[in-house]
DNA sequence: AATGAATGAGGGTTCATTCAT
DNA sequence: CATGAATGAACCCTCATTCAT
């Protein structure tokens, strides 16, 4: 019993394998079902007993990719005993980069997603980003009552910071091979934090 | 003469503007020929007399947008009786914007892209990105020179800059009706310059 | 008014000149009103002025190619003061000949017609050539009674005959530059009439 | 298993049933897949499963018959066991009379093919008719030589003889129900032979 | 549980023909 | 007369999904 239900959980992500790298190389409307039972070495209707669509299987794999993602992004805590903020800062934006960087097929169908504006997995998605970025919003006006942060527009700016990671992780993921996760990390927080300008200059 | 010629264009533009509304809606792949025609309320053949095809009416709305935007971002003249490079630099983000938000359907096409990865399309939106990145990473790269800029890795940092324009005017379009365009341009150039933490703290 | 009489009448035999060779060219059915009106040099609606529509053009080419070809056919005058049979025969297939050769572009279209079945086209194609055989069916049939023609199924026979006119036309059209007519018709009548052996042997 | 083979062979035979009957009724370009697969009685989709598309059931068929007609024509043997050349001629004859007669449909789209003149499939009809041309010119020059055959134009009467073949089966597959093949086979042979004069006169 | 043949809605495109200018 | 922009029926083909085996 056991057996056969880890077969089946193990067919299903031998689909969803193939099913993400399907839509990594292709992206979701070109990669066509074909294209996935190819790479799944399975038959048509062996798809359907495992998923009910295309669609589907898409947003488990985005679902997967995003729960993790929520499980690594952790509210910097900045009770008296917690560790630096700093440091937590730098481990938050170290665990998303080290996950983003080890299954860089999903990052390309999650961040390239070119889905029906209006799908459900284009809002999940959305829904995703939104949510971090709520985060981000939510620690830049708390960091401006407490005045670590100064005066700015924390919607926008969260927007920005979001935009900043995106445009960092795309770049990296297209670009280069071995990246050094924590000096990226380092530099990403240094960028959103201080900018590019020596501060007592200008 | 010249009329039939006028009414060409104005029929070519109209043809333009349903393409776009409806990239703009339903994204490219789920966007039909069917969906554009009766947007601009023509007939189907009528569509092929302007453009050979989907992926041409898309290409030619891709194409205008970048040469617009292109020419609404000018390199920053630090020669001795040049504007304030900081002035410069705000004249091109409110230049961007302005088009940017007096043209949100567009800017829908070209954010959120969802293109086979390998497509015509996609190659030349990655190209005019990357094109304003070289631009961003080399004036990173003089300020370091000079220094003005603090030492970073450029090529990352340039990324994080360019994702950061993207992410706020990703946000701008969708949620904000009517953006103070000199006063976004200004915060997003001190959130790239400066960061958001208050200077002499941390 | 003559003259714009004649200038219509030109106009007509242009486009029935450049509907000519795109058929032979392309076949009718690859054969377009466009390929046609390039060709003419000659806007699209000015097509519709002087013929009803496609097929309309092409039983035009037709019609007079039939009407030219069944001028040259003669039947054989047998009575006392006439020619010589022969030379009535191989008068006829020359001036035949000599038409086919002088426009092979309309042969082409004539004969590998490719013309639905039961088309207004294709059916005078096939009377056309119906009344040739029956041409020369008679003619058999009045050989045998006066006993100068072998006993034979004259209706198979005379299809035979008509086939093997085609037959050489076909080649000859498409393999040989210059053909020399009276030559080619002398070897078409000799076959006709005596087959390929060697009379005494066998 | 074999099971599964054989029903997709009977679905190809199938549709390749349909697909003849439909392009001998309207020819290779009015009939359009809608018209075959409605003949088939099967789907769509159906049909692309078994063929690649239009040209390539065509072509299918097309090679089919061809083969079909080169396995009946055997070049004749005149080494000295052999059966008499006379006999051999009447069997070749016989042979691809037979089958002609046989499949109606098919010899109509063989012959009465109305093909994009460069296309693949009008090539491979061309190519056949050559051969078979090719195999006559041969015979004749053979027979020249040895003085069975008279002085002749053998590409001329090669192309001569084929079209007779053509004619008459053209005539006898549209014309009459049930022919009496070895008779007409004779007839043609006698025709080829002898022509039609009685042989002492003239 | 697994298969893969069958389905048919829907997509992009062509082209003969019409008609206002 | 001549023009050529506009039309829309018809075509070929793809592919997500179903279901009998």
């Amino acid at each position: 019993m056991a057996d056969s239900e880890e077969k089946k959980e193990g067919r299903r992500r031998q689909i969803l394998a193939a099913a993400k790298e399907t839509f990594a190389e292709r992206g979701f409307h070109q990669a066509s079902i074909n294209d996935i039972i190819k790479r799944a070495d399975i038959a048509r209707g062996t798809f359907y007993l495992y998923f009910p669509g295309k669609d589907a299987v898409f947003e488990s794999i985005l679902d997967d990719a995003i729960d993790e993602l929520r499980g690594r992004i952790v509210a910097v805590d900045i009770s008296a005993g917690a560790a630096p903020a700093g440091l937590q800062l730098h481990q938050n934006v170290s665990r998303v980069l080290e996950y983003v960087f080890g299954d860089r097929a999903l990052i390309r169908v999650v961040l390239a997603h070119g889905l029906a504006p209006d799908s459900d997995a284009a809002q999940r998605v959305e829904a995703f980003f939104g949510h971090v970025r709520d985060l981000i919003e939510a620690s830049l006006r708390y960091g401006i009552t407490v005045g670590i942060v100064r005066q700015c527009d924390p919607e926008l700016v969260s927007s920005a910071i979001l935009g900043a990671i995106r445009g960092a992780i795309r770049h990296l993921v297209t670009d280069r091979d071995a990246p050094d996760v924590p000096k990226i990390a380092q530099e990403l927080i240094d960028f959103a934090l201080r900018g590019v300008i020596v501060p007592d200059r200008w």
